[in-house]
DNA sequence: GATGAATGAGCCTTCATTCAT
DNA sequence: AATGAATGAAGGCTCATTCAT
């Protein structure tokens, strides 16, 4: 009889071997030998589970933010419709919460954004992510403020949260998530009185 | 005697030839002999001038942060030291600048920032440079509020440019530069309110 | 499963391919491409089995030195200990014995020898491969002389053997292992006496 | 008027400058970028006077050569006829000379030993250079012993010289002229008793 | 399911040589 | 006479992938 749900075990296993060995030499060194030694099994098993290391890669992607995605569903479900200010910020929250702070979290997300940009589908992976949370925060604004402008402030929060992450990814001190959600309420508080 | 001057020349060229690669196929895929092709020179001139492929990067990143530096610089040499809210929008100003907002320097600058996660040198220059722009904004603003206040004005607004920049090396519209400074003037504005 | 055993059977193939290509072209001319086209093998295989060029030219020359050592140890056994004389020849004998006389392994050991002034890994091999000869030769002469006398021999007998190898591997004629034998066997018997 | 008598000088210069650098980095190391370095020229002025690397490294096998043909001859001229047993000594202690006991002249004479044996150029050179030491030697023993014996014992004193010279470039403590010689004189000694 | 031996293209670098100046 | 910029072949090594076991 052969072991059951292998597939189950492997993948996420390769895949949390892929997050560690590019935090500790980047996407650049991140070879398949590197990450295969790094989950303990052989380099074959690789193309096995995932057709390729490039199919790892997407797989490693989708996984950083599918868990991103669901801890602000999560954190949303919470929260009443109407309760506006406090979804924003559940939003906010979710995007700097704790898990995410890891530096492994943090300098894989970076290294994939940069790869995005000339790997077709990593860039539609990204996509999705970065409209999504735009869509997220204009959903929430549109309640209380007119479309353009709950547009324009939705992409301007976005930008601050992803430029908090960008400059904590590359700070000696990293991200300190209360100061970063205090500075995207502080702009949001101003923003709609 | 050997040609003169061939350094002032070989030099931008290559550095020229790196952002362009760089621009068309990433970091990962700029090899010495795809720069030196783009270049139209052999592939030894890059040791021969900069003594390995890794002298021509650190080569090339300085040159993006210098010219941003230098653009800031000349923006700020116009403007009165007590026009503080001017000042402040001609560091913003900078940042978008024209020239920054070719598809090459942006690919560059966010492929560069990424790889010095990993690379000591890359990421000391990354570092000077992060600093700085906190630290022209700070200056500006300890001119009218609190020290503590001031620094952390001035770090949401750096946020918020390397936010929008990194957002728009995604985007298939790219930066908007007249939104842009548009959305961080806003910030400001109700802030110092 | 991968194939088994393989290790044994390729690091010597690996190690021989080398002498042979030294032996062809000498140490500076023998390339990782030549060695595995030697051996009728790919180039990367180098790496896998001995972690790059340099690890392959330690191997082999661990092997010509090793095999010298076996094949005087051998001879020894058949000797008893008090036959002083006999078995000073057959040391000498040892080091003339007909595989070493093969071109390859005389190239093979001369080029190492010439190399090893330079690089530290080779050295410490070869000085102990030097000691040794001297070492075997001191312990038979100190049972028939002061030590200071036995070492003073020794290090004649010793020069005249590797004098002979060197000489033969640039002679045209190579070396007569019965003339080279009988060359030590007369000084020996001359200062006995 | 253009200075004259440059190749005089260039020459020597390039040619001492090669045998340092062999002797810091092997003949392996020894580029001619470091060479002309070392002899503060540029690269271009070793084709110029020698028509290539190769003919650098000819003419300095050949000067080492030369130099230590000329000691020996000098040493030869001041010792009458019939005296062989003196001069067959001169001979040996020209081989021992404190010129060529430099680590400088060791290193270079076995890596071009050590290189001819893969040149034809460097193999011709070398190979007039080994007889003509057995041949030295033989002329003065010729005077007190039949052809055959003389020309055995020859070739024993040119292989116990070589043997130390090899011996000695390998040793940490360099080769003792003093005791060198007196290996030679001794055996000498005892084979014409 | 899993291994790791084997491949060979591609990488960066070094190097002897050429040549315009 | 002398320079050093420029070339491009060749070097060793890394790597994703394949495949027999």
């Amino acid at each position: 009889m052969p072991k059951l749900g292998m597939p189950e075990i492997r993948r996420p296993q390769l895949i949390n071997a892929t997050m560690s060995v590019i935090d500790d030499v980047g996407l650049s060194g991140a070879s398949v030998s590197l990450i295969s030694k790094k989950a303990g099994v052989s380099t074959g098993i690789i193309n096995h589970y995932f057709g390729g290391k490039h199919g790892l890669l997407e797989a490693t992607m989708r996984t950083v933010l599918r868990q991103l995605g669901s801890i602000v569903k999560n954190k949303l479900r919470e929260i009443p419709d109407d309760q506006v200010c406090a979804r924003i910020l559940a939003i906010v929250e979710g995007n700097f919460d704790r898990q995410q702070m890891e530096s492994k979290y943090a300098k894989t997300w970076l290294a994939f954004w940069a790869q995005s940009m000339h790997d077709p589908v990593l860039y539609r992976i990204q996509r999705v992510n970065a409209c999504r949370l735009v869509s997220h925060l204009t959903i929430e604004l549109k309640k209380i403020r007119p479309h353009a402008e709950a547009k324009y402030i939705a992409e301007t929060i976005a930008a601050l949260i992803d430029g908090i992450w960008l400059r904590g990814a590359l700070s000696p001190n990293g991200i300190n998530p209360e100061l970063a959600c205090q500075q995207v309420r502080q702009y949001l508080e101003k923003q709609l009185n």
